[in-house]
DNA sequence: CTATGATCATCC
DNA sequence: GGATGATCATAG
């Protein structure tokens, strides 16, 4: 596995940027659908494929850890809004009520990230091209903060009424929300709400 | 089974 | 029509 720095990744996700993703997928042989199912996860991978790096977070040669995220787009009135809240990373109980929000894992994957956009035709995703780059450090802008008051939350939640109690509508930019394999499943993640992602995406100011 | 990549489906 | 809960494919 190749090892790349964020600088070289964005560079090179930039220059794609315009081009159709499911032609990109189709090339690599990324599963987009099977047997009448969709694959979620699809235009993420191609990305990751592309960039020639593993199936999450890599650490490149000068110790530099990163994330790359990527949301769906649709367009209302001639503006792009993101479609979609996005998935972070996983709520591990144990983790959570141990670890301060600056040694969460969730604090880990916002240090560093590249967010981007893609555009979201219909359910066929029949075309998909690439229509934003940008990289996101949580520590060098003020969300962190709130950030914080969100991940304390889950954390006093799990802590004074157990982990079942955690639900989609606590939290102001991060949510605890269920993500697992469902049925029956009922493993929870932190989801950036979607208006939170649309400022680090860069498409809507900055409250 | 857990975590990765996320988006689908349903409820209000 | 947006927010919350449920789910899909794949890797290890």
């Amino acid at each position: 596995m190749k090892n790349i720095t964020r600088f070289e990744a964005t560079q090179l996700l930039q220059r794609l940027i315009g081009q159709d993703l499911r032609k990109l997928a189709d090339e690599r042989n990324i599963t987009v659908f099977k047997n009448g199912k969709f694959n979620k996860g699809w235009a993420g991978l191609t990305l990751e494929k592309v960039l020639g790096i593993g199936n999450n977070c890599i650490q490149a040669s000068n110790g530099d850890f990163w994330e790359l995220k990527l949301v769906p787009l649709v367009k209302k009135n001639g503006i792009w809004k993101v479609k979609e809240t996005m998935a972070i990373t996983m709520i591990n109980p144990d983790d959570v009520l141990e670890k301060p929000f600056e040694k969460s894992h969730l604090c880990d994957k916002m240090k560093k990230m590249i967010i981007c956009g893609r555009e979201r035709l219909n359910d066929k995703e029949s075309s998909s091209k690439l229509l934003y780059v940008n990289s996101f450090d949580l520590l060098t802008t003020n969300f962190w903060k709130q950030i914080k008051e969100d991940y304390e939350l889950v954390q006093q939640t799990i802590k004074m009424e157990g982990f079942d109690a955690l639900t989609g509508s606590m939290g102001r930019y991060i949510q605890p929300r269920t993500k697992g394999l469902g049925h029956g499943s009922n493993t929870r993640a932190f989801y950036a709400r979607v208006p939170f992602v649309e400022t680090i995406l860069g498409i809507r100011e900055v409250e």
